[in-house]
DNA sequence: ATGCTGCGGCGACAACTGCC
DNA sequence: GGCAGTTGTCGCCGCAGCAT
């Protein structure tokens, strides 16, 4: 057979690389074989039919490099993932024991990368159909990779405090002994997969969770990633909107709000102080924040609250992510966000919010400590 | 029983889109 | 115009079904 000697690296044409069976994965190379091997020539090509009937993919090509002759033993596969070369490598380590002076070598319409890591420790070369090849032997060497090969990797730096990020912080410091499957975090957080992978490989480079060998997820650093997360939180992130009432206590506006908003149909959960007051006691507050989303100007009319500048005992914020009813509970009646969401709203509030959101963790340890 | 293979879902990741 | 988030893609892997 005559070699057709194509410039190295020009591009070879597209062939479909998938649901490529063996045949055709045979048929397609020895097509390509003169393209594939550039600088040889191709003195035969012969179809081994070894030890059974059975008639296995081994292909004997004869080839000739400078003025040196050499039998290559080719096992075609119709994949390259690593479990079929790892099949192939003992059938074509033992046929090159039989037989000498010949060199091994694997193909497929595609060779991962891992697979052509293993073919080159146990010595034996490949060749794949979009030009990947690897072969040495005598004084020849052949090391390629295809310029269809994927572009190197490229670490983004994206925040793991964004708004739609901080669902994965919540599910996971809400639960925080479990481990988690990328798609079950994808549901929860009501995500795409590819979203939750990338906010978590952030987590796990900052050393706030760990990914197992089956690829679960798990928290490592609660303590840490809350005090952080918290001290790039502000309950501001939503749009606040300031009310008087004229009702006369905190505990008043609460019981007020929460019926108004259930009769209204409106989702929303307590947070701040007044949330807080709620889960432990508390030291006086006169300001009440609730998060509400949808159309406020119904229960705005319907409890007669004025907007001001000062002076507010009402503090609605509009939630600028759903992710802030995540794991909300209802407590006399009465919704109120997760503790978790309750620690990073109070952490940065003026005068003793720190203090309370400390004890808000105190009190949700001791809850998992039960549980 | 054991081995092979095709199928489908999952995980990993770059490219793309669209928002502020 | 930079970046958050989605989409598309493809290798990987478990599994079922078929062959031996």
């Amino acid at each position: 057979m005559k070699t057709m000697n194509l410039p190295f690296g020009k591009k070879l044409e597209f062939t479909k690389l998938h649901s490529m069976n063996e045949k055709e994965t045979i048929n397609e190379f020895i097509k390509k074989l003169p393209s594939l091997l550039p600088n040889m020539d191709i003195e035969d090509i012969s179809y081994e039919i070894p030890i059974d009937k059975k008639s296995y993919s081994h292909i004997m090509v004869k080839i000739l490099t400078g003025n040196k002759k050499k039998n290559l033993l080719i096992e075609v596969k119709s994949n390259g993932e690593p479990r079929f070369v790892e099949r192939s490598i003992y059938q074509l380590k033992n046929l090159t024991k039989i037989k000498k002076g010949i060199y091994p070598v694997f193909v497929a319409p595609y060779i991962s990368e891992r697979a052509r890591e293993i073919l080159k420790s146990e010595n034996i070369g490949y060749i794949d159909l979009i030009g990947d090849a690897y072969l040495q032997f005598d004084s020849v060497l052949v090391d390629r990779i295809s310029i269809a090969e994927r572009k190197t990797e490229r670490r983004l730096n994206r925040g793991i405090f964004a708004s739609k990020a901080t669902r994965i912080l919540r599910a996971i410091l809400n639960d925080p002994g479990k481990k988690w499957k990328n798609t079950e975090l994808a549901n929860i957080c009501r995500m795409s997969p590819a979203g939750v992978y990338f906010v978590v490989n952030q987590l796990e480079d900052k050393g706030y969770v760990s990914r197992d060998e089956d690829k679960s997820i798990k928290l490592i650093d609660s303590k840490r990633l809350l005090k952080n997360w918290a001290s790039n939180w502000t309950v501001e992130k939503s749009r606040s909107n300031a009310f008087f009432s004229f009702a006369r206590s905190p505990e008043e506006i609460i019981l007020k709000l929460a019926k108004a908003a259930d009769e209204l149909n409106l989702k929303y959960a307590f947070t701040g102080m007044a949330g807080a007051s709620m889960v432990a006691p508390f030291v006086r507050y006169n300001d009440v924040w609730v998060y509400i989303s949808g159309d406020l100007n119904e229960i705005v009319k319907k409890l007669d609250l004025r907007p001001t500048s000062s002076g507010a005992n009402i503090r609605i914020f509009e939630p600028f992510d759903d992710g802030i009813f995540m794991d909300f509970r209802e407590i006399r009646g009465i919704n109120v966000v997760s503790n978790i969401q309750l620690f990073v709203d109070l952490f940065t509030y003026p005068g003793r919010g720190q203090e309370q959101a400390e004890k808000i963790l105190e009190i949700n340890s001791k809850e998992d400590d039960i549980s």
